[in-house]
DNA sequence: ATCCTCCCCTAC
DNA sequence: TAAGGTAGGGGAGGAT
């Protein structure tokens, strides 16, 4: 009976029962025992001298008796709250001058005596009225703004910019800041850099230019933000997208916003409770001796949930299924009123949810994070010769203005290529001046020992909500919803992050509130300040990527950095500057504390540094550098260090890993499991992971930092306060997720072809009230996959297609809705809307290339491309056997079941079954016919579903699947995979967690066919859609694809109009395919190839010419795909905007587009002076010659627009073809 | 041997 | 009152 069943680890963890809770509950009790243990944590303190003092002074300072004093003044702190900030607004000026000019000061002092902290300060005091951060900047004001024009004048002169009061110039204007603009000036501004004032003010309080890209002005947002509707989803690294919550920034501008913050501040104040509190348990004031230090064992892991996994292992937990509802959860359930206006059946739910989750917000800001780094590293790279620039010579400029000022700096020569990559360049640089010279050398990576920093603010939350609280340092503090004393002792609130004054009672981020209290009844709570998070995590990164080779966002508070080159720097100009002599410094570590001190410069807030030769070990060298210090754990100690730990204290090993240690290996402490052969521990782990714990124990850990990776899926769940009593309210809140999904794919800019719904149900024996009040309990889990398709069988972010089938996987499960307790829709099989439109990222890629990749074979082309094959019918084809779709198919699983290829004739499928994803992998001509001979042979089958229906009328057109296959790709590898991504699976695989919960009968998607999914996919046909086709189609489809496939050809995808085209009749088969240059884009792919060092560039201006002369040819009778256009508009653009340190890829873009327009007065010479058509082609369908040659004209004009707009930037005119 | 797919697990 | 989200690594086991 158990299906899947799901754990709720928490369950268990708002119970007092808990095993873990209640031994910290018992170290407790040692009343007055003051200890000192600064370091509660298992490992061995260390630290120096500094934080540790500053640590131990807090601790002594502090009394329930204090807490209660102080909390009774804030009131009072009002002035000082506000002062505050004001006060740090200031000091921006005072030492805001460049950071990076310290930096380079530091490098100075290094060599005399390597004094940093004291020469930063010295030098901030100096340049205290030199601030220079916004020297270069050239800036208009637009209208009103929130701080004056005044306010914003001064700002802007005083550190170094220059203030145009009129836009006269507009040449000279680098960027425009405004509240609102009206839409005459939003198209007017069209093409600046319009940013909102934030962008000035944060600089200057962080001492550091702050990238003006998060800060960009958008008229809608803004408008959103001021109406207070605020999309649930926060995007939050766009910069203000600020809210005007409560805690609301408490922005140092505005007095009323000061006041407004008291008040915020003010939560805490009521935990005046405090004082009932004094009388209790003053013991507790005094933390227990270090908790659990002393376990026979080893302490294991921080978690203080252990939770199990399984219903089973849950019921080991005392008391925890056999509980009884939650009594308050239950009697506010009891009141209709409160059950509409709380749980997920109220109008707004999801926003104020989302609004408020803190495990939300982490998650979009790693995301938001990571695709920052990622940009930065893009637009890095275009200025290759920057990097070079900054690392060759201390520079003073900052960061953000460095790279795009070198741009055009030339020096750097060598980079020659244009093309090296910012890493490569690096690299080369560090090793020593002398390599700069070129290119290959760059030894990809040689084997220099790298230096990894792992950064990470001490209790983030804690440490940011101090800023406006000092009063409350040095006390057991946690972040909590829950604020004063109401929730008093039964509050089920999660505790996020616990200072270390209440760790040392045994407090943990994840605990309730409760349990906090009964381990600390004096524990103090502060309430989240979610935009202030993401303001000190924006300045911390960007310090950190000044000085950062590479980087990894591991989350807002925390990454990894290559420092490598920067420690050889110093290295070497200590050693320059003087000789011998100095020795026993550690150069990684000044630069640590160098980094320390920037950031808690400018934040305010400690950042401890782990120091290491390899990701893993400096994660736990930050771990004993915390708090407030740095660590740099040296190879000669590793393997003490690690003796002692557990497994579970490795980054990626848990609760289960240790389960299984413990289980098979009798034993968790690394130094034992270090006994053990790699065949025990891959036996006990898997083979990977066993390697990987094989390794790690030993010290080793090669894997690279990840900063580039593309994104695979995007998902929203919500397994909190889900309470329904009927369908139609499941139903509407299932497409409010599904519109929430929707507007998070649309804000990355990609769609998808596959969707999974995941459904949490109360477990039979947990009680209808969680323990958690609102909370999700124990439950079951079940997930249900199905293919998401657009009309053309392409990838899509439609909120309502999205909603439609997660809502038809709901009900196929038929659980009661009131039994329900958290929903998730995920979206995978990811795709980028527009090839080119946003990112101007790494495109030199060329798609193109690939084609022509065959002859020239490097191992890129894996793809063979075309190779046009006819596609003859092939001898024989396996059979699909269709069975009626049902909506939901669920049916049993029978997975595997049909296909079985066997069989000779197939049926095809039904439009709407034939998978769309593969279809949409089709190329677009290949598709076209596809949809055509569809909806010639008008077969939409009969899928009962209305669904299906819809969907197939959508898709209508294009019959057969031809394919030609031109691919394109960029790293052979992947096309494989990727191909089979596209594939399609039909049927959604309900994972079932124990069947019975099924439903069966259904129909299901697929019914059984005799080929398989994966043959489809490989042929390119989407099963979803061939299961609807007629049989006699389906085997058309079938033998086509599979003839042409034959020759190995992999079918790439399009997408594209879909309208049926004209074009001579359907036909029969495929018409020669044209060869496209498309480049489809399974995003994926592209993004992969751009993987380090992957990258294809045109080199040549032959292969691009080649390429483009296929292109044309092969659309000759249609219009060209837009996706292709803007690939190809991007990558002139680049090569017009690259390479600044000189004019070859300028040239290389003005043959190119020569050669384009050649080709098209060559083949629609006629048109080129007509009008834009706009009636596109075709109403009825037909692509008149007419049509197809003004769209390759219109292709033609914007592609050059877009060059010329660049070529205007650069060098202050259009460019010539004559 | 390789691939998927469908999970579980982990982290913040 | 509270806001238990999410993306990606990897294993098990089936299909190819
Ligand atoms: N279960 C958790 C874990 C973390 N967080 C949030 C609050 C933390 O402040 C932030 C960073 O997590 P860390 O693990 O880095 O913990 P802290 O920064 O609080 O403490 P430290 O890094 O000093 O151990 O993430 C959370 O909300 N819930
Ligand atoms: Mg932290």
């Amino acid at each position: 009976m158990a299906p899947l069943t799901w754990s709720g680890s928490a369950s268990s963890d708002y119970y007092d029962d808990d095993p873990e809770f209640l031994r910290a509950l018992g170290e407790i009790e040692i009343p007055e025992a003051h200890v000192e243990l600064q370091h509660s944590k298992p490992e061995p303190p260390t630290n120096e001298g500094p934080s540790t003092e500053a640590t131990n002074t807090r601790k002594r300072a502090r009394t329930p008796e204090d807490d209660d004093g102080h909390q009774q003044f804030q009131p009072g702190m009002t002035s000082i709250d506000t002062g505050d900030p004001e006060s740090s607004y200031l000091a921006s000026y005072t030492y805001g001058a460049s950071r990076f000019g310290e930096f380079s000061e530091y490098m100075a002092r290094k060599r005399a005596k390597l004094q940093i902290q004291n020469s930063e300060l010295n030098h901030g005091n100096d340049q205290t009225q030199k601030s220079t951060i916004f020297s270069g900047l050239q800036i208009y004001i637009n209208g009103w703004t929130e701080p004056s024009v005044q306010d914003l004048r001064q700002l802007i002169i005083r550190h170094g910019g220059v203030y145009h009061a009129y836009l006269d110039k507009k040449g000279l204007v680098t960027h425009i800041i405004t509240c609102s603009l009206t839409p005459a000036k939003i198209r007017e501004f069209k093409h600046m850099k319009v940013v909102q004032p934030e962008w000035l003010v944060e600089s200057a309080a962080a001492g550091l230019l702050l990238p003006w890209h998060n800060y960009v002005f958008r008229p809608c947002e803004r408008l959103e933000a001021s109406q207070g509707k605020q999309v649930a989803q926060k995007s939050l690294f766009d910069g203000f997208v600020s809210q005007s919550e409560s805690q609301h920034q408490d922005k140092h501008p505005s007095p009323s916003v000061a006041s407004f913050n008291v008040g915020s501040g003010q939560p805490t104040a009521p935990t005046a409770g405090p004082s009932r509190l004094v009388t209790e348990p003053r013991a507790s004031a005094t933390p227990p001796q270090s908790p659990r230090k002393p376990t026979p064992v080893t302490p294991s892991k921080p978690l203080h949930t252990s939770d199990p996994s399984t219903p089973e292992q849950a019921a080991r937990v005392p008391g925890y299924a056999a509980h009884t509802s939650n009594p308050i959860a239950q009697r506010a359930m009891a009141d209709p009123a409160w059950r509409a206006a709380h749980t997920s059946v109220a109008p707004d739910f999801i926003e104020g949810y989302y609004r408020n989750s803190r495990l939300h917000h982490l998650s979009t800001w790693k995301a938001e994070l990571k695709n920052m780094v990622l940009e930065a590293q893009e637009r890095a790279e275009d200025g290759g010769a920057a990097v070079l620039a900054r690392l060759a010579e201390s520079d003073e400029s900052v960061v953000a203005k460095i790279i795009q000022e070198n741009l055009d700096g030339t020096g750097f020569k060598s980079a020659g290529e244009g093309d090296v990559s910012m890493r490569g360049a690096r690299l080369e640089m560090q090793h020593s001046p002398k390599f700069k010279g070129k290119g290959k050398e760059r030894v990809v990576e040689d084997n220099q020992e790298r230096v990894i920093m792992h950064c990470d603010f001490d209790s983030f939350f804690v440490s940011a909500g101090l800023i406006d609280r000092p009063h409350l340092r040095g006390k057991p503090v946690v972040v909590c919803h829950s604020q004063g004393a109401q929730g008093g002792q039964s509050s089920t609130s999660e505790i996020a992050s616990a200072s270390y004054e209440a760790r040392k009672f045994g407090i943990k981020s994840g605990m309730s509130l409760q349990q906090a209290r009964k381990l600390c009844p004096t524990v103090l709570t502060m309430p989240y300040e979610f935009q202030r998070y993401k303001q000190l995590s924006l300045q911390f990164y960007t310090i950190l990527m000044a000085h950062a080779d590479d980087l990894q966002a591991v989350s807002v508070d925390e990454a990894l950095i290559d420092v490598t080159s920067s420690v050889m720097r110093i290295k070497s100009e200590i050693a320059q500057s003087q000789d011998s002599s100095s020795s026993p410094t550690d150069p990684a570590k000044d630069f640590a504390e160098a980094i320390r001190a920037q950031v808690k410069k400018v934040t305010g807030c400690e950042v401890s540094i782990g120091i290491a030769r390899n990701i893993m070990l400096a994660r736990l060298a930050s771990r004993k550098a915390k708090p407030a210090g740095s660590f740099h754990l040296l190879p000669s100690d590793i393997s003490g260090f690690l003796a002692p730990l557990d497994i579970d204290d490795l980054h990626g090993f848990g609760y289960s890993a240790r389960q299984k240690a413990q289980e098979k290996l009798a034993a968790t402490n690394l130094g034992e499991l270090a006994q053990k052969s790699k065949a025990q521990l891959c036996d006990a782990l898997g083979k990977g992971t066993g390697e990987t714990l094989y390794k790690a124990i030993r010290g080793i850990d090669e894997r690279k930092l990840e900063s580039d990776k593309p994104r695979k899926s995007v998902s929203c769940d919500v397994n909190y306060g889900i309470r329904f009593e009927s369908n139609e309210q499941v139903e509407t809140f299932l497409y409010q997720l599904a519109e929430e999904t929707a507007r998070r794919l649309d804000a990355i800019d990609m769609r998808g072809r596959s969707l999974t719904l995941k459904v949490l149900k109360r477990h039979p024996d947990a009680p209808v009230e969680a323990p958690k009040f609102m909370g999700h309990g124990l439950c079951e889990t079940f997930t249900k996959q199905g293919t998401l398709i657009a009309p053309g069988g392409r990838a899509t972010s439609d909120p309502k297609l999205i909603g439609e089938l997660s809502w038809r996987l709901l009900k196929s499960f038929n659980f009661d809705p009131g039994e329900l307790r958290g929903i998730g829709v995920q979206i995978q099989k990811l795709e980028k809307t527009s090839s080119a439109s946003t990112t101007e990222t790494g495109q030199a890629i060329l798609p193109f290339k690939a084609v022509e990749s065959p002859k020239r074979g490097a191992g890129l082309a894996a793809t063979d491309l075309d190779n046009s094959h006819t596609l003859g019918p092939s001898p024989n084809r396996p059979r699909i056997v269709v069975e009626p779709p049902s909506q939901e198919n669920e049916e049993t699983v029978e997975g595997p079941v049909k296909n079985s290829v066997a069989g000779a004739e197939l049926d095809l499928p039904s439009f709407s079954q034939v998978d769309k994803s593969v279809f949409e992998a089709l190329p677009e001509d290949v598709r076209k016919e596809l949809e055509n001979e569809y909806k010639r042979r008008s077969v939409t089958p009969g899928l009962g579903d209305a669904i299906e229906r819809s969907r197939s009328a959508s898709l209508q057109p294009l019959p057969r699947p031809t394919r030609k296959n031109h691919r394109l790709l960029v790293k052979g590898t992947n096309l494989k995979r990727i191909t089979q991504q596209l594939a399609p699976r039909n049927r959604p695989s309900t994972s079932v967690n124990k069947g019975n919960l099924f439903v069966r009968g259904k129909s299901a998607g697929i019914s059984s066919v005799n080929v398989s999914e994966r043959e489809l996919g490989k042929l390119g046909i989407d099963p979803e859609v061939f299961v609807q086709l007629p049989a006699d189609l389906q085997r058309e489809a079938l033998a086509q694809a599979r003839s042409a496939k034959a020759p190995g050809a992999t079918v790439y995808s399009q997408r594209q109009v879909l309208k049926p085209k004209p074009k001579k009749k359907q036909v029969g088969l495929y018409r020669a395919p044209p060869p496209k240059a498309k480049y489809t884009d399974p995003p994926s792919l592209k993004q992969q190839g751009k993987t380090k060092g992957t990258k294809l560039y045109f080199t040549e201006k032959e292969d691009v010419q080649r390429v483009i002369e296929q292109w044309v040819e092969g659309f000759r009778e249609y219009p060209p795909n837009q996706g292709d256009v803007d690939f190809f508009a991007k990558f002139l653009v680049q090569c017009v905007d690259n390479g600044r340190s000189s004019d070859a890829g300028v040239e290389r873009a003005v043959a190119v587009a020569k050669w384009w327009l050649i080709l098209l007065r060559r083949y629609f010479g006629f048109w080129e002076d007509a009008q834009d058509p706009d009636s596109q082609v075709d109403q009825e369908g037909a692509a008149t010659s007419e049509a197809v040659g003004r769209a390759w004209w219109k292709a033609f004009r914007e592609v050059k627009a877009k060059m010329d707009e660049v070529a205007r930037k650069r060098f202050g005119g259009c460019l010539s073809l004559r």
